[in-house]
DNA sequence: TTGACTCAACATCCTTTGCTACAA
DNA sequence: TTGTAGGTTTCCATGTTGAGTCA
């Protein structure tokens, strides 16, 4: 006989399981509580009784309303996910329609369900769906909002400050946007909560760091994946992808190749590299306590932006909106200050991270309506965030991830009636080239 | 309730396009 | 020709967000 209980996020056990820890405090053995379903499948294979008082205080799963139809690949996904012990990672293409294969998994289950995402904006955006589709009440977390219910969604802070108290409370637990899960606090509150049914839903599952390993023990492996690719034309919109070069002034050559040669020259001199991440980590570190390294460091950052900003693309960028007068065109930059100028310059509405919510939930309104036709932003569209149709995207500068590349791609092809266009504009010869080449998708 | 503020957390950050550099 | 990769870690910058505090 064993007894499984649930504290603070822990799963505590009289009786020892595999990878389970002996707690002084506790006086019992102890493991993080998403270990759960494991530990109870060991249990029976054993052959042991469970007396199990890990779930308690569980909000009762409202009434809904269950009409929806999914397509064949929504279908398969679900199918695909039920069969694989209703744990793991959907991979899906923006406006393909994960969130629709999330409530058919809710209404299956019908359990209660925590749906967890990363900004405020999409936890609206959610309990509106819940609202509307399932005909739910639904309970939110953020935002200075605070309502449990049977279906709840939350964002990834509250999960993780309140991670003790929810922990067992809910069954079914839906990481939207799981690409974040894996970072140091959020891995730590997936592990805080007991949930044996877990959904991560993602359109770019692969992270810089290589962390996306670690998907399989905090929600599962991922069990359904398609990309843009596989939708184009049918059911989000079609698209093509143009690279344009352009070359930098004279003067910013100049400047441009003086900052990179400082930088090589400090290296030589130090017998460093710079060919890996660990070695541009190694050389932040070292600028932490070397002012010559911080020079280094600061040639670099200056010299990329020289490049990814170079006046050229700005020439450039007159002529296609110039090129393409009747369209709806969304312009992407790194740089707040960049897209400031720009906006300055064509007269467009910016928005960054710094405009106001009211600002920018009214220019989002005004373009979606038609009164602008052209916004300019930085990375604030990248994620999260319900941006009005656009069929052409114009990329002035951005990261070097595919993540951010696919995200950008998918602001263009929600409706898939008109054929969807994005242009990337490089400088030649120089480090944007390289981010350029890095994001690309088709590798 | 709001608005302005601060703080903490998270993400990116690498290769002069192209194939590592070096010791055993 | 072949095999193997120096931290023992907490961060130069900038961008972005959620939460908390206080008036």
């Amino acid at each position: 006989m064993v007894t499984l209980r649930y504290f603070k996020g822990l799963l505590v056990l009289d009786v020892y399981a595999p990878g389970a820890k002996w707690s002084d405090e506790l006086k019992a053995y102890i493991t993080y509580a998403y270990k759960y379903a494991e530990v109870k499948k060991y249990f029976r294979s054993e052959g042991v009784d469970i007396q199990d008082y890990v779930f308690d205080n569980t909000p009762p799963f409202p009434s809904i309303v269950d009409e929806i139809k999914l397509r064949d690949y929504q279908f398969e996904a679900l199918r695909s996910w039920i069969l694989r012990g209703k744990r793991g990672v959907i991979v899906l293409p923006t406006g393909a329609g994960k969130t629709i294969v999330a409530l058919k998994a809710i209404a299956s289950l019908r359990e209660s369900t925590l749906v967890v995402v990363p900004t405020i904006d999409l936890m609206h955006q959610w309990a509106n769906s819940i609202r509307e589709i399932l005909k739910a009440d639904v309970g939110e977390i953020g935002g200075g909002v605070d309502k449990v219910s049977g279906i709840t969604v939350i964002t990834y802070d509250s999960a993780y400050t309140r991670a003790e108290e929810l922990g067992n409370k809910f069954f079914f637990v839906i990481f939207d946007e799981v690409h974040h899960l894996p970072s140091e606090g959020y891995s730590l509150m997936a592990k805080m909560y007991a949930a044996p049914h877990r959904m991560g839903l993602t359109a770019t599952p692969e992270r810089e760091d290589g962390k996306h390993i670690m998907y399989p023990d905090l929600v599962g492996p991922i069990v359904y994946r398609k990309g843009v690719e596989d939708f184009a034309g049918k059911y989000i919109a079609s698209f093509d992808i143009k690279k344009v070069y352009v070359k930098m002034t004279e003067e910013e050559e100049r400047k441009y190749k003086e900052l990179r040669s400082n930088l090589k020259k400090f290296l030589e001199k130090r017998n460093l590299t710079l060919r890996s991440l660990d070695d541009f980590n190694r050389l932040v570190r070292l600028a932490s306590k070397d002012k010559e390294a911080r020079e280094a460091l600061l040639a670099w950052h200056e010299s990329l932006k020289i490049a990814v900003n170079s006046k050229a693309k700005v020439d450039k960028l007159k002529e296609l909106l110039k090129e393409f007068k009747d369209e709806k065109i969304i312009i992407f930059t790194r740089d707040t200050q960049l897209a400031y100028d720009l906006s300055k310059l064509f007269l467009i509405p910016v928005v960054t991270y710094k405009t106001s919510k009211d600002e920018r939930k009214e220019i989002l309104e005004k373009f979606r309506k038609g009164v602008y036709r052209v916004i300019v932003a930085s990375t604030v569209f990248d994620e999260g965030v319900d941006v009005p149709d656009a069929n052409i995207g114009i990329v002035l500068g951005g990261y070097g991830t595919k993540r951010q590349y696919l995200q950008r791609l998918g602001r263009l092809l929600r409706g898939k009636d008109k054929n969807a266009l994005l242009i990337e504009i490089i400088t030649k010869g120089t480090a944007d080239y390289k981010l350029s080449k890095r994001r690309s998708y088709i590798s």
